[in-house]
Formats: structure tokens, sequence, C-alpha cells
DNA sequence: TTTTAATGTAATAAAAATTGTTACATTAAA
DNA sequence: TTTAATGTAACAATTTTTATTACATTAAAA
């Protein structure tokens, strides 16, 4: 994650759970974190996608909370927002004539995933009310 | 992390560990991760700033492992390899006058330390002997 | 019915991060 | 003296990330 994707997403999150009552757009959103607002819409997509978000168009549309705050699990939002393992990512092509490179990537593998097996169980200790009652 | 380093300097560490009686050169490194051989030498300079390892100059010169694999703690490695928090990067400049945009940040700071603190500690219980052990 | 203001999304551009390459000074063994 | 290695700077290429433009679609309000 060399990207502010989760951070972009959980601002997101946390103006519609601290307005909850009222449809926001993402052109005001996006004023709120200093980014274009076509980077709100696409984001709110994949929080749609996930179930927590329900967006509606036409003159006083916008976006609110389909699910209460104490249901998104940050863990969960990490899932969905991320696009590479933690560690990074892996040589491909190591060199299979060499006892080192045609095994590390199956050693690799296990030290990647446990690792992100770690994350997502300490994130989802965590939902978005909780985040948000910090505020 | 959305780069190679991590796997680039453990796969270095393994051949420096599976073939510890010998100076290994960068070249021949290389040609096992399939990278280029200066990107090796760069790296090697991380692990010499740690103390793990020692490289000499000149004809038959080459690098090798300066304390055991069991020394070397894959957290410890982690630190030094990394560029940026495992949640990925914030949004500088969000909007102040925002009471989400003024304290977000400060509220994703601890989360994004806690999740860092977790992941470095899960990975201090392997060492690199641990790791190449299982080759 | 028309105007207004929102989403959704594709296409493209710009910026930033990552990786690769070239060149060469330095070093030290053969 | 030759050979073969590291160290490193400078630069190029590639990939990833972020921003922007454009516009079709939608729906409330005037």
């Amino acid at each position: 994650m060399n990207n502010t994707r989760f951070a972009t997403a959980l601002h997101i999150l946390s103006l519609l759970s601290k307005y909850s009552t009222e449809w926001l757009s993402s052109d005001w959103m996006a004023s709120s974190i200093n980014v274009n607002p076509v980077i709100v819409r696409k984001e709110l997509g994949v929080l749609q996608e996930n179930g927590w978000v329900v967006s509606r168009k036409g003159k006083e549309g916008g976006s609110r909370l389909q699910v209460k705050g104490s249901e998104i699990r940050l863990g969960d939002l990490y899932q969905a927002i991320r696009n590479s393992d933690i560690l990074g990512k892996k040589n491909m092509n190591t060199n299979p004539k060499c006892p080192v490179g045609k095994e590390i990537n199956n050693r690799l593998d296990s030290l990647y995933s446990e690792t992100d097996r770690i994350v997502l169980a300490s994130l989802n200790e965590q939902t978005l009310e909780n985040f948000v009652d910090q505020f």
C-alpha cells in the first residue's frame, strides 16, 4: 500500500457516519479530503459493492451509509481496498536453476499470507463506529 | 509496500545464508533473483548498514553474512527496508474547516502505528535461520 | 417541461514511485 | 599489469497512483 486509498475510504465513511442523516455529495466530501471528486466517486463504488453505502443520482442526490457503523469492520474495509500484499510484491521470474530462486516464492507465500492474516485480524477488532467515536 | 524490496533483501540474505562459506558476487545473486546487479548492490548497502552483511571490493570480492542467521529478525529487516506505513499514505492537506478533515490524521496515526507494531512483532518471531531452514 | 445538480464512468493526462541501465572511479587479488 | 569485483551517481524506462476532462444518465425542483 503505497497509496492513499485506505485513508480516503475511511475518511469518506467517517463523514457519512458523522452526518448520517444527510445525503452527502462527492464534491462536498472531496473538499474535506482535498482530493478530486472523481476519486471519491470511484471509492464510493467500492463501498457500494460491499453493501456499506448507497448513493443516488440526480438533484438532491448523494451518498449515505447503508448499515450501521458498528457493522463495518476495518479489516473488511482494508480487504476491499488493498491491491497488494502487505510485505509487497514478489520477484517473479526468479531463477529456477538456483535452489533458492526456485523455492523462495513458495516460502514467501506463507510468510506474506500469514502477515496479511494478522493485519486483517487486528483491524477487524475495530469498526467504523469505534473509529468515529474517537473524534 | 508496493515494491519488491523485502522479497529482494530476503532473497539476498537467503543466498548468503545458504552459501555462507563463500563470497557471493552481486552479479551472481542478481541472476538468481533475476534483477539488475545494481539493485542488489544498493540493497546490500542497507544490509551492511545494519551490520548483517559485509562486502569487499576487488577481485575475489563479494559479500557474506556478518552475523548468524539466527540473529537477523525478519521484523528488523522489514523495518530497514520499508518506506511507507503498512496501511499506506495519508491524505495531507485535509480540510481543517471540516471537523473530520481536521482530526482524521490524528486518528489514523494511532491506527497506522498500531498496525505497524503488530506486523513488526509478528515478523520478529522469525529469523533468517528459521526462514532458510524451510528450504 | 425545463433547469439544475447530482452520480457513473471512460478516456486521458500528469505526477510519483519503482526499477533498470550506463558509466566509471575505486579496490584488491592474481 | 590485468582482471574482476564493489560503490555510486546520473539518468532512463516502466509502472503505479492520482488528477482531470468530458459527457451520458438521473431525478428533484422551479
